[in-house]
DNA sequence: AAAAGTTGTTAAAACGTTTTACCAATACTT
DNA sequence: AAGTATTGGTAAAACGTTTTAACAACTTTT
């Protein structure tokens, strides 16, 4: 690499001191007139002209910084998720950024891979940076850092999977009735070995659909059988959950297929192409969680769609609410209803 | 919404003044203990465990703000993208975050949606939160804005595609070389009507993927038609998209496609699935950006794969030098190759 | 024995805001 | 004419750090 130097210049940035002398008035002025105070502080019509001319013309920006560190809070909302490259968090996380920032709040994410220990630190670093509020699809473990934010007066908003020891907003999808539903289709369509893949992760959303699947086994007279539900351990090589999927679908004559996540679903594709085994009449598939890639396969392969757009709605109207009241509100638990799309 | 309300428990968050208090010693020092600058500030051992043990009994973490406000910089990077939705960004964001992350940085993300004006306003927004440095994959019109902040000797790396007019650090794969070898492709297994589908935003990697391909024919003597390109409008919904593909992939006798982007690809994808048409020998797909879709789709889309990974790493690498060094270095521009997955 | 270092520590300024409390001058009431 | 509001504005404290400059008490060098 070539080091070749330069000299860094330095250009002062302006400070509400420099607009404060340029306007011939004092800093407090600025501020007020900054701030939309002006009116209520009886500043004159002519210093607000004159001091707004100036800034514009400048190209003065406040310091946030300075600007946190005095009303301690800084417009920003921390966002933390499981993993931003999985298509289900990336699309909440761009529509909940959408909607924070019309409403002047800017977004903070980081992904926590599923790892306590991340998410216990994102927890400190977003809370040394002081956001205004937490929006969190949790890990086991975090329990009690969660309580410290609470008991501190963060408003946090728990989505896509609740955790039980807390009392906090929550807002995400009933899965236990999304997979109940996609089991019943497939009784209906005549289906009697019906196996589950899901992950090893002890999150309330993946039990909830673990439940509704054997209630709905029970409910319709159909014996639940242990072999037939594979656990993939979480985090682990792709190769390997094929090979374990593998095992599965050939040993038992299984005849449809929950997945519980969408990168299971993904997998298990690829493991039937492997298998040269077709989606179809005898052998049919469900996926928890939709992807385009579901759309377009050749079959089409049927999802329980999450309404996204929904879920962000609400996680970002229950923050705001929560941010702008003075006081704390009453815990929400909110459940939307997921959608089975048959394809 | 039930607004019953309850009172707020004020905790006083620590500071390190209570630690100094508690400790005995002065502010300074547990400042000195706190930045690893004991030693060289001859503080005693003594003091140093007793500080320490406090620190650690307490919890205390230093507020980042007033530290950002004091030493002018934040340990946090700006990271603009295109699209967070989009897998190729949120892909590589994942990918920067980690291995910022391992270097004591933080990352704040934001999309631009390719909006000139939304990006502004990013910039302004990272500025005015002292973000040591910025990850851009620019659009169009943002040049003097970079302008600005290279004068403030901020570190600037683009990356994905380049700005022309802005002389600054540049990461990005060969666009035209992916494109021309993907038509060289086509061309070898017999394709005499070989068709582009692109978007029209003027950005340089789209033109370079154009000019690509208009090279590629060239240099094998089939002469370049105008009306075998067709220019998808940025943002256009999908629907309408999927119709002028229509009519293309219908009109003329065609047997192969490139599409510049996975997005265009999955449409194009959808497209040819409506219209009945199969991929094969007779009609050859390339798309440009890999994703998981091409390898399940039946049958397996071939890809140029950018190297995300080497991209992640050669951008976080200049920047951290670039942090690191008090001087400013000279600016580097790297490219990549992409490979040509052939499925 | 005076000068020069070293060791261990600290007071106070500074970063750029917001906000409280106050002031001066004018206008309105009584 | 005296008191009271209103208008238009400001000085200074505070937020929680980092860092500079200094100091006291020793120890070593001259």
């Amino acid at each position: 690499m070539n080091n070749q130097q330069f000299e860094r210049p330095i250009m002062k940035t302006l400070s509400i001191k420099d607009i404060a002398v340029k306007a011939g008035v004092s800093i407090t002025t600025v501020s007020f007139i900054i701030n939309g105070k002006a009116k209520e502080k009886s500043i004159s019509e002519a210093v607000i002209k004159k001091v707004e001319k100036i800034i514009k013309e400048s190209g003065y920006k406040p310091n946030q910084i300075a600007r946190s560190l005095r009303t301690g809070n800084s417009n920003i909302i921390g966002l933390i998720i499981e993993d931003i490259s999985n298509s289900f968090f990336s699309r909440i996380a761009r529509l909940i950024e959408d909607k924070a920032y019309k409403k002047g709040y800017k977004i903070i994410y980081s992904s926590t891979e599923n790892n306590v220990d991340k998410a216990k630190e994102l927890i400190n670093m977003f809370k040394s940076r002081k956001v205004d509020g937490y929006i969190i699809s949790p890990t086991m473990g975090i329990e009690e850092d969660i309580q410290v934010l609470l008991a501190d007066n963060k408003p946090v908003i728990l989505f896509d999977r609740n955790l039980s020891g807390v009392d906090t907003n929550y807002v995400g999808a009933d899965h236990f009735k999304a997979s109940y539903q996609s089991i019943e289709s497939f009784i209906k369509k005549g289906k009697k070995k019906i196996a589950l893949v899901t992950t090893d992760i002890d999150v309330e959303q993946i039990i909830e659909r673990f439940e509704g699947y054997k209630q709905a086994l029970v409910d319709n007279n159909i014996p639940y059988a242990e072999e037939l539900v594979l656990k993939i351990q979480f985090n682990q090589d792709e190769a390997e959950t094929i090979e374990e999927m593998k095992k599965l679908f050939l040993s038992k004559d299984i005849d449809a297929v929950l997945f519980a996540t969408n990168y299971l679903a993904i997998s298990g594709l690829k493991t039937l192409k492997q298998l040269n085994k077709k989606v179809g009449d005898e052998f049919s598939v469900i996926a928890y969680d939709d992807h385009e890639i579901f759309e377009l396969h050749t079959p089409s392969i049927s999802a329980v769609q999450q309404p996204l757009e929904e879920i962000a709605e609400t996680v970002i109207q229950l923050i705001l609410n929560q941010l702008s009241s003075k006081s704390k509100l009453e815990n929400q638990k909110v459940i939307i209803p997921a959608k089975l799309i048959e394809r």
